[in-house]
DNA sequence: CCGAATAATGGACTCGTTCCAGATAACTGA
DNA sequence: TCAGTTATCTGGAACGAGTCCATTATTCGG
């Protein structure tokens, strides 16, 4: 979903954040890359599309645009942070243990499952984190073959 | 709550791994350390014991011992790996936003919530895992303090 | 359009973890 | 009990993800 170079100008300035172009196209990379890019291929897609971009100013973009909420970071055990544009409505996600891809899945049991621990041990908790653990039909495919 | 060399050679044992001094020390050091402890302070705990030992040695044991299911590896967003010998039982952890803590957290909602996604999207689902982010204690104090 | 403040560059660096080849120790069967 | 086989441990080098730094370039308010 090709996002407007205006549409996300009005996003950056709603939360106060500069406007530039590696924001911009940092954005633009996790609105448009499928799945729960990683930082690699969210800089290649930025570098793709302003010539040259320095990693700082990826993970800056990142750190910036996470930080107001605009996008959200996932980090899966064993896998370095994705990113994904959907948030705010606390859905959780699906990784394959193989290739360690993600998907999103909407909360199964309504609202907010599991977000009143019987004995919270003292924490305030202000989130519920649901990861799901498997295998994606592509490694399945590959495993029944190999 | 220390267990006796004994006792650990037997757990190995029956999981047909080979008994070796490190394995017993990082074993007894998960058990014995509270929290859920990284490989940092479980290596200390085992030179403490041992006198020496790589850091491999122990990288080793902990990777050989949550293979068979001895362990169980925790791996919050942020933060190194931490290891604990609550097995089998799939609770859950609260983990605090500020200092890394984590916590055991009883699962709230019965057996298994939200273990029944609506729509695992192709994914062969073999675990959920929860997470509670939040403030513990310790750093609520400090915080309220500054 | 200028100037203060924020972002980006690029290069060095940290941290957690893994890889490697050689030395060592644990189990097996005689 | 001992030798052989095989897994484990050592020490050191290496790796990937991510951060830090001083300098240069941009953005945006006035």
């Amino acid at each position: 979903m090709p996002l407007s170079v205006d549409e996300v100008t009005e996003r950056l300035r709603e939360h106060d954040l500069r406007v530039t172009a590696s924001r911009i196209a940092v954005y633009s990379a996790v609105a448009e890359l499928p799945g729960h890019p990683e930082v690699d291929s969210i800089a290649e897609r930025v570098r793709d599309q302003l010539g040259t971009a320095s990693t700082q100013a990826v993970y800056d973009g990142l750190r910036a645009l996470t930080e107001v909420g605009l996008l959200r970071r996932i980090e899966p055990a064993g896998s370095p942070a994705r990113y994904e544009t959907r948030v705010g409505d606390n859905h959780h996600h699906v990784v394959c243990r193989i290739c360690g891809a993600a998907h999103d899945i909407d909360c199964a049991v309504g609202a907010a499952p599991c977000l009143d621990p019987s004995d919270a041990g003292g924490f305030a908790i202000d989130e519920a984190e649901v990861t799901f653990w498997g295998v994606c039909p592509d490694c399945r495919a590959k495993k029944g073959a190999a």
